[in-house]
DNA sequence: GAGCCATATGCCTGTCAAGGCATATTAGAG
DNA sequence: CTCTAATATGCCTTGACAGGCATATGGCTC
């Protein structure tokens, strides 16, 4: 089983994951918009349903596929520190157009 | 030039963003840390820099690499509405936790 | 400028994953 | 039970990418 930056690296698989985000959705829907090959889809949902990001119900001869509640553990955490970091910079960007009229420069170091 | 997810798949450069969190380092540093070949070093900070989330500080004869303040915009920008959906989850579960004593099953369903 | 250090680049190779295609599986209708 | 629709799986090919290795580049010392 992949890690979720795999998972998610795919443009494909977060297409998937987006038009879950709307609703369920069965195979055959997912097919039409993503204009993919029905098996490649097929194999695009094995992979994320083995990460357990969604879950299938069977109706009738069709698997309805939703999200499931399942986050990206990984990548969340990972990028935690990060964006705290991104938080800092932007808030210190912030205070400094607030104290002066000035554009500080693009590149800014760490403190 | 790379998107972001693919930037950050490679679990070297995460590792070498992750360094960079706690301070500059030179590339020699980042070897040494790394564990990894000098010339496959120098390779992914190429990309990250291309990627605009790195910087490089020249120091006599040393490239000594920072973070930027640039953050993983489509990352994020793709996360946002899954990371909403996650937290609201999560809060309708502590609702539920909250109110009866009873735990809810494991497989939840969309709204 | 010769030689040395630190870093970057180019080339080659192995690996892995995505798409195309054929086919297996499963469920329901009749 | 047969036929059909819906989905899953297996095999193959191709392309992207990471690592190993040799070598180029750039700055510094003497």
């Amino acid at each position: 089983m992949v890690d979720g930056f795999t998972v998610i690296t795919d443009p494909s698989r977060r297409r998937i994951l987006d038009l879950l985000l709307a609703g369920e959705r069965d195979v055959n829907e997912l097919v039409g918009e993503l204009g993919a090959a029905q098996p490649n889809v097929s194999k695009h949902l094995r992979v994320l349903r083995d990460a357990g990001l969604v879950g299938a119900r069977v109706d009738g001869p069709r698997r309805v596929y939703h999200l499931t509640n399942t986050p990206l553990a990984d990548v969340e955490a990972w990028l935690a520190p990060h964006r705290a970091r991104w938080a800092r910079a932007f808030d210190a960007l912030e205070r400094h157009l607030d104290s002066t009229g000035s554009t500080p420069s693009t590149e800014e170091n760490q403190p």
